[in-house]
DNA sequence: TACTTTCTTTGATTAAAATCAATGAAATTT
DNA sequence: AAATTTCATTGATTTTAATCAAAGAAAGTA
């Protein structure tokens, strides 16, 4: 970490940043850049990280540069439910109250954009239009959700299963990447407990809608959404 | 539907409001609320009323004075999904990109507080308190959906449907109602579509609740949660 | 490379929910 | 009040997913 940047390198971690055109960062000015940009603090980290953990009170909220983050929540019996995948241009980590939420974990090397909440704060309050815009991300939430429950609603675990493909598809579109192949990067254990099935379902259902040729798997062993 | 109505009669119909505390109203002052009571609309619905409806143009947002609203999306394959049931104190129909993305209906007889949009965001951007409030309001939002998440993940229809049930009481508790017995004013059909079950599982998991005296019918025939 | 460990798939069986069907209760309409 | 419609419960059967079990594939470690 290097704790010693020049206000040009400053300038460059933000302005040059490649997912600053996904999130509110693009509502800031040259000058604002500049000082946020000092704030900001660029982190990697491996597979398997808890960047943030639920309950824990809120210092940072982050932006995914690159990587996949899933977000689960424990609940009152204790078990894990994952309640979403994160891709870059993402953001987390704003909740009122004071405390995260949810559990935050790598599920591939990430590269995060790290922001004090305090220091965000203070530019949300100057900047109307930075407000305005992550005021729609947090709305972008809680589409999200909205999506996840038509999903987990749906009867037929191939049904949730194939709109589960259809979501992912949809994500890496958001970033940049092709809508086929199909990247999957979470386990089949983190797609069932998303979609409320056991591991063996998930598994016979892609068998499933691949009999059906609704799916296939390409030369290179990766899954295609035909 | 009364036009005119003197100064008095305005600040009374805010400042008095049955709900002003549960919601950002409780932040404006006696001028603001002056203001903008000129601009609310209090409307008395009957049962099945569809207050809004998805994709149509945003012009007002929704408070709930009393009654009980269900809020549903209907998905890619034509189906409803009922994604909330709303209670007084709550309110509705603030979206990111100019239209509603679900319909809102009566599910009782409704008396809401209605706000013109353009108005409301006029308070917004002059009040910080009220900005806050309101994005505390979104949250609130974000985590009733992921309590649904939570409750539409889980194995067994029991689960869901004792979880509903006592969401459905901490609802009531919301709104100043003991949390027994609980008031069920959906039907069946409602809740099963909110679980994603049949209505006969619905039916059956009541049952077996009582057997198992998690829950019971009290003398006057309202359910109660033991 | 060989050895673990973890992850994924598939099969057989059991358990649970959907479906089909009918009846009863409640609410609404005439 | 009677008739109709809607809503809720229960039973029998079928379908689906969970569970139990094992083997194969991939990833990580010694």
């Amino acid at each position: 970490m290097q704790e010693t940047q020049s206000m040009y390198r400053n300038i460059n971690k933000c302005l040059n940043c490649k997912i600053r055109s996904k999130i509110f960062c693009d509502k800031l000015n040259e000058d604002c850049l500049d000082q946020i940009s000092k704030e900001v603090r660029h982190e990697n980290l491996p597979k398997g990280s808890i960047v943030l953990s639920q309950n824990d009170e809120i210092f940072n909220i982050f932006n995914i540069i690159h990587g996949i983050i899933k977000v689960y929540q424990i609940n009152e019996n204790g078990d894990e439910q994952i309640i979403g995948f994160l891709y870059p241009g993402d953001f987390f980590g704003s909740h009122e109250g004071g405390r995260y939420e949810f559990y935050a974990e790598s599920i591939t090397p990430v590269k995060l954009c790290k922001i004090p909440i305090k220091e965000f704060r203070k530019y949300l309050s100057l900047n109307k239009e930075l407000h305005d815009s992550f005021y729609v991300a947090v709305m972008n939430e809680l589409k999200l959700a909205r999506m996840q429950i038509n999903i987990l609603a749906k009867y037929s675990a191939e049904e949730k299963v194939l709109d589960f493909l259809k979501m992912i598809s949809m994500k890496q579109v958001g970033h940049g990447q092709p809508e086929n192949p199909i990247n999957l990067q979470m386990t089949r254990s983190d797609i069932a407990n998303y979609l409320g099935l056991k591991i063996e379902t998930v598994s016979r259902a892609i068998t499933k809608l691949r009999v059906k040729n609704i799916i296939n798997i390409n030369e290179n062993g990766l899954l295609m959404l035909n």
